[in-house]
DNA sequence: CGTCAGTTTTTCCGATCGGTCAAACCTGCC
DNA sequence: GGCAGGTTTGACCGATCGGAAAAACTGACG
């Protein structure tokens, strides 16, 4: 039952090491090819082992998809909790928004999974939208009511603005090759992203800030 | 080699209803399934025929999986020509946004399509995102930045504010299951879609162009 | 040394995939 | 009726899928 100190933190691999890259590599294949399309020997393949020695370590291919999929919805709470009630509408809204790029910008695989997920339906994450995502929504909606109210930012639906929000940043992450074609074939460098990131938060912010604060006169590449 | 008259606008089906069918019934499972998911005989059999029936109207998986494609790019280019480079920046805009607001409402199932397409790298729309997508950037760009030039809209970048129309206008067909799910579990209907067009013009145009006229002072649903 | 739990790998299995084939089936025309 | 062209269909094929089984291997410990 328990792990002998020995042997798990050699050079090879460790079991805890192991499943990382089991994981690693899952993520990467079912962001490519989606659940349906991915086979659990092109994932071992990738993780540098057998497939056999993959269901040693993951029961079936759904147990292993819905141990990514655990991650990527860790990873959106993560994000979402970056959104500051207590703060200014545009500085909140601001914070969110940023946090949403980069989280875009570090884990792109993330974001098609989710995408992928939603587009087929969410067969695994039905439950966390019905509850989770739902509660933040009425939540976070409520605030920014009270900042409408204020006459921070003008009257509008909050879960709109949301998913104004939500589809901007992930198209950085879902539509990375489409981006990266239309720029020459190469993916944004850091410059480039980070410019898009002050676009993206200055468009939104002016569109919907009473009296947005930030008036940089301009901000191209 | 001519079809003769009498068979084909019977009542059963005729071959040109036939294949039409097909591709709607391929196009709806490509867009729920992707390409690798589908199978053929799935796709058969919300057609109502056999397998084997498909395989004598279309050679191949793929060759079917093209054909749905050209479709959508069909459609994504009719939109595209709603972008009015001779009307004010504000008009143009506005325009084409609604427009594309209509295509994710009206056709969803080939955003999703288009999605999935790029997600995976593209490989069959390759040449159209680097020839006639480019090309229309380029071409669009340019009129984005005599708007600029006039003071019509504030200085940004061309292709990161069409990011944005784009991903917020597709973010309804291919998130429409999430939108459903934040929306008590029923889609949006005619008066709640119309309102999120309304929000979605309202604030982009705000974000970008200089002076908006356009000044409603409230719209929620 | 032998034991034993944990790990790795080869082999194999039934199901399903995309696609083929040939027989059967229309239906208009002679 | 019988021929001919296009159409429909069940049966079938090799490849590949997710997964199971079991043998072989490993290193710690008595």
């Amino acid at each position: 039952m328990s792990l002998r100190k020995s042997r798990v933190d050699r050079q090879p691999a460790g079991r805890a090491d192991l499943e990382d890259s089991i994981l690693k590599a899952a993520e990467a294949e079912f962001a490519e090819k989606g659940f349906e399309g991915s086979t659990t020997s092109a994932i071992a393949a990738r993780a540098g082992l057998p497939k056999a020695n993959l269901h040693y370590y993951v029961a079936t291919k759904e147990a292993l998809y819905r141990r990514v999929v655990e991650g990527v919805l860790a990873a959106w709470l993560d994000a979402a909790r970056s959104f500051d009630e207590s703060a200014s509408a545009e500085a909140a809204l601001k914070r969110y928004i940023e946090g949403k790029m980069d989280l875009a910008r570090e884990r792109p695989l993330g974001s098609r999974i989710f995408a992928r997920e939603v587009m087929r339906g969410a067969p695994v994450i039905q439950d966390f939208l019905d509850t989770t995502l739902t509660g933040w929504v009425r939540q976070r909606g409520a605030a920014v009511e009270r900042w409408i109210a204020d006459g921070q930012i003008r009257p509008l639906d909050p879960k709109i603005l949301f998913f104004m929000i939500w589809a901007t940043t992930q198209h950085y992450a879902d539509f990375a090759h489409q981006i990266a074609a239309l720029n020459g074939g190469e993916g944004l460098d850091d410059a480039a992203f980070a410019a898009a990131k002050r676009q993206v938060v200055e468009t939104l912010l002016r569109g919907v800030v009473v009296t947005p604060t930030g008036d940089r006169s301009s901000d191209p590449t």
